[in-house]
DNA sequence: CGTCTATTTGAATGTACTCAAAAGCGGTGG
DNA sequence: CCACCGCTTTTGAGTACATTCAAATAGACG
């Protein structure tokens, strides 16, 4: 459990590195102020479908998800987001419009939430801000492309594969149940790529 | 075949539009020096894969696809852009690093380009090309998300009836060869598939 | 310890793929 | 105008990969 401090570090720290340049004190106290801490303990939800999405989040320390049900009642983890992800239905949030995910906490997790207000309101005010969520968009964006490529490409072995090299943390962090989700596949069907692998090469 | 006047006011228009706002002759002048016209003939490449993208393309007139060829040979199509849509490899464009991917003409195709360098210098001095930049991001971002939602949760005839819903132009446009491999499924399967859903509902 | 959930395993099924061949279609040249 | 060529689309039969359903095993948590 971190003190508010400490997180309003963890996110100066994460904008420093990721603008690549100082941060000036007086625009990192107007985003200082725009975010406000949020504890969301493990199972509990962010966001629910049909909801619009009020806020993106940073998260400081956790784990969360953003998943859909489909027709069949199948759950599919769209993304992850642990330490220095951000979390929010893009859509919803930009355009104000009813979700379709859910987003919820697979680990007690402690976030920094911002609203449209006062994100718009930064967007003017805070240079530093706007260069790091360019970049963020960008890195989002290539991030998509390759899962896309990834899914319209790969077997569900390639695709467990892939994830292993990409994001190993996530096979130790999630269940299985998890994973198989996130790819796109079975639980059975994980449960056969992997004995498959670890017996072959 | 497009004088150059037509292909930059059909440029001044989509962003005029885009970012629902005035766009002031002075910004409009340094956008229109930094973009060079140029006519990409059907097949010919705009870029090739191991090659870095030096531009980015705004399609005035035609059609471009943007694909991959996968170990076993078969090619991908990641996206197609038409009239009013960009074209390029946004990984391979930001970071100058070799693409994946192949960008060629399905149509004979009027571009605009832009270098790295002068699309550096517009977000220094045109505000309103910033401000658009950043709405075709988030627009990308979330055309992306989508893409990831059917990919990992709808079969083939039910990515079939998205894209009919989504963009049936593109159905009249390209053949079923590309529109299979858009969609990730071989063309004798979306033969079927198209059979299946006209003979039933 | 007992309960609940996650993971593994098995057998049958289904969806999409491969390979092969036929039919359709558009353009070119005789 | 028709014959031919190349390319696209359709159709058929067999196959492969992933799913479904069911049951057993293993782990996690109170």
């Amino acid at each position: 459990m971190l003190n508010t401090a400490q997180m309003y570090a963890g996110l100066r720290q994460y904008i420093t590195r990721y603008i690549e340049a100082q941060l000036p004190d007086e625009e990192f106290n107007l985003i200082e102020k725009a975010f406000q801490p949020k504890l969301v303990r493990k199972k509990q939800y962010l966001l629910q479908e049909g909801e619009i999405c009020r806020f993106t989040g940073f998260v400081v320390k956790g784990a969360m998800r953003q998943y859909f049900v489909d027709a069949k009642g199948n759950e599919h983890i769209l993304r992850f987001a642990i330490e220095n992800w951000w979390v929010g239905d893009r859509e919803s949030f930009s355009h104000q419009t009813p979700s379709k995910y859910n987003i919820d906490a697979l680990e007690e997790s402690e976030l920094l939430l911002i609203n449209l207000t006062d994100l718009n309101e930064l967007r003017h005010k805070a240079p530093s801000f706007v260069l790091m969520m360019q970049k963020i968009d960008e890195r989002s964006f290539i991030a998509a492309q390759k899962r896309i490529h990834a899914s319209i490409s790969y077997t569900a072995e390639e695709r467990y594969l892939d994830l292993l090299n990409s994001n190993p943390e996530f096979l130790k962090r999630f269940s299985q149940n998890m994973i198989a989700s996130y790819l796109g596949i079975k639980p059975e069907t994980l449960s056969r790529v992997r004995k498959h692998h670890a017996t072959n090469g």
